[in-house]
RNA sequence: GCCCACGUAGCUCAGUUGGAUAGAGCAGCGGACUUCUAAUCCGCAGGUCACAGGUUCGAAUCCUGUCGUGGGUACCA
């Protein structure tokens, strides 16, 4: 069945045709929905448009074509408003039926696309010589519900974990394992990286001996040198392991199957260097060899004038892996707002190499995380602050809060529901902010029971499951057939709960979750509005019960997949 | 200096890709629990959408300029 909107456009092209002539159908209908209840369902507004076209008034156009509307199953009401809107209110039965059309969909009525894409999408890529931060907590969230959404849509999702594992920095630390007998040990559990990489640091600094071992060891290890990438295996295992540990809190779909760092592209580097440089794209400059993208610009550095290779040739060679042996035809990259001048340069040198072809390349940048102060998230002594304190923090609060909500529940079940809110909340707190902007790291509005937060869909979600465990009421029973919109509060839910896959599919081309969030946050919303006014077990007739009923499933049911496209659990009390 | 992003209620943020009287939450004030979870709902109050032009039937949204904030700006990523 078609949805309401392609309903609707087909009725509306119809019309313009019957009133001004078949050339006229194609015209787009600028069908939006209606922004206030007292002007219907949705409104068409192409009436203006057409004015000069046509040369007629808009409101003129606007009557005529509303007089070749059929009223009757679809429409109950048409009327022109203000310059030439026309605002079109739907047959209840319509909105019902379409309702009883995804009950029985596990898909909720979203589409799968029939011509999916092959998607590599980089996201969380951290820096394995430290501990993951909250520096690292966008693109490992966003890029996930992203690569969620796109599978769901039914693209073909590869996701990339670039790890920063071959930097210079891993020189001092290799250095400082070998000092301190860490190599020989049997134990090769490390328990804080950041100790590590600050005890390495601070040799690094003032001891030039050290420092001058450590340069040594990064040329050995990038030579390949045995024992050095015996020892450097050993430490990203540890390192991974760690990085893992908060991917599986996260409840973040990576995996070491996902895991390609810069070491991969580590004999990749070379090539692309060459190719650039015979095509005549990249040129030797101060030494080093550049690309010139824009004469006024700093070049992007290919590779550097001591002959080695920094990020830009790894980005390089990442993008000809991901085209050429991942056959990827939508690239997306998840990286900070920062980094938009090197992804334009990066970008701009890929397509003049010719390595791009049709493929998509989307840069998704985003804000930073700032303190109350509006500086960049800091702990109180200026530190960086770890992941993992901000992930017990927040499970901490919410077990503060479920212990009073829900005194008569197990410790057992608290922790375990303390675990998905909290967790939830921080990710949500995340994602429903637009992704481009800063935000302030706040856990007072993070954790908080109202407005568009985590809690407050999660406990819409509650309050349905527990309507049906009152009642006893097994959801697969239940017939959309049943369903008569009769209160207003429930013609809002329905209309919300048809918008699912419009919603999906701007998450998918504009890469914004935020969307999604505002969408659920108002889906809650109205949710509880009608659980206010319409009693659900108490209806007045077994008819209005199982339909209410059925209204109550689709809420649930929605509100469980948004959020498990964000990647946020639910649960059955709180 | 140059380049980029952002600027919406006291605070934190949305605004369906140009549509009607710009919406939420918090904070403030006032209401609603013998009835499915009050982690909820209802009401009141709160705005020169930074500013000035321009395009358009129509601008918070697009264009130009100004101001403010943040970021980037040759070998770290």
């Amino acid at each position: 069945m078609p949805d309401i909107q392609t309903i609707l456009e087909g009725l509306l092209g119809e019309a313009v045709a019957a009133a001004f002539g078949t050339e006229f159908a194609d015209a787009d209908p600028i069908l939006r929905q209606a922004t206030n209840p007292q002007f219907g369902d949705y409104q068409a507004n192409l009436a203006m448009g057409l004015a000069k076209r046509l040369n007629q008034k808009p409101r003129d156009i606007a009557d005529a074509i509303k007089e070749k509307l059929p009223i009757g199953d679809t429409l109950v009401n048409a009327e022109v408003a203000g310059p030439g809107f026309i605002n079109l209110t739907l047959n209840a039965d319509l909105l019902g039926s379409q309702l009883a059309g995804i009950i029985k969909c596990d898909r909720l009525g979203v589409p799968v696309d029939p011509t999916p894409t092959q998607v590599v999408i980089d996201y969380a890529s951290p820096n394995l010589a430290k501990e993951m931060h909250i520096g690292h907590l966008r693109s490992t969230i966003i890029g996930d519900a992203i690569a969620r959404v796109l599978e769901f849509q039914g693209q073909h999702a590869t996701r990339q974990n670039h790890l920063g594992d071959w930097g210079t920095q891993f020189g001092m630390l290799l250095e400082h394992l070998i000092d301190t007998g860490w190599e020989q040990s049997d134990d090769h559990h490390i328990g804080d990286l950041n100790t590590l990489y600050q005890e390495a640091k601070k040799l690094d600094d003032a001891d030039p001996g050290f420092a001058d071992r450590a340069r040594k060891r990064v040329v050995a290890l990038q030579g390949g040198d045995e024992q050095s990438l015996t020892l450097w295996r050993m430490l990203i295992d540890e390192s991974v392991r760690h990085m893992n540990d908060i991917f599986t809190r996260l409840g973040v779909a990576l995996s070491n199957d996902h895991l390609k760092g810069e070491s991969f592209y580590n004999d990749r580097l070379a090539p692309v260097a060459e190719s650039l440089q015979s095509a005549g794209v990249a040129v030797e400059s101060e030494g080093a060899l550049c690309v010139f993208n824009d004469t006024d610009d700093a070049p992007l550095i290919v590779r550097k004038s001591d002959g080695g290779f920094g990020y830009a040739a790894t980005d390089l060679a990442a993008l000809r892996h991901r085209i050429e042996d991942l056959g990827g035809q939508r690239l997306i990259y998840v990286v900070d707002s920062r980094q938009r001048d090197h992804f334009n340069k990066f970008f701009a040198t890929a397509r003049r190499a010719g390595w791009v072809g049709d493929t998509q390349l989307e840069y998704v940048p985003f804000g930073t995380i700032m303190g109350k102060d509006r500086k960049p998230f800091k702990t109180r002594d200026g530190g960086t602050v770890r992941l993992t304190d901000v992930l017990n923090e927040a499970i901490d609060r919410a077990g503060k809060v479920i212990a009073v909500k829900a005194p008569d529940l197990s410790p057992d079940e608290r922790d375990k529901i303390a675990k998905i809110v909290g967790i939830g909340a921080v990710k949500y707190f995340d994602l429903s902010n637009d992704r481009i902007k800063d935000y302030v790291f706040d856990w007072d509005r993070m954790l908080a029971l109202e407005g568009n937060t985590a809690p407050y869909l999660q406990n819409a979600y509650v309050r349905i499951r527990s309507i049906f465990r009152k009642g006893e009421v097994d959801p697969a029973t239940l017939d959309g057939g049943a369903i008569k919109l009769e209160h207003q509060a429930e013609r809002a839910l329905a209309l919300q709960l048809l918008q699912l896959p419009r919603i999906v599919g701007s998450v998918a081309d504009s890469l914004e979750p935020h969307r999604l969030c505002t969408y659920l946050y108002e889906l809650a919303s109205s949710f509880h509005k009608f659980y206010e006014k319409c009693p659900v077990l108490a209806a007045d007739t077994e008819a209005q019960r199982l339909s209410r009923l059925a209204l109550c499933d689709l809420v649930a049911r929605t509100l469980k997949q948004g959020l498990e496209l964000l990647g946020i659990g639910t649960v059955e009390r709180m």
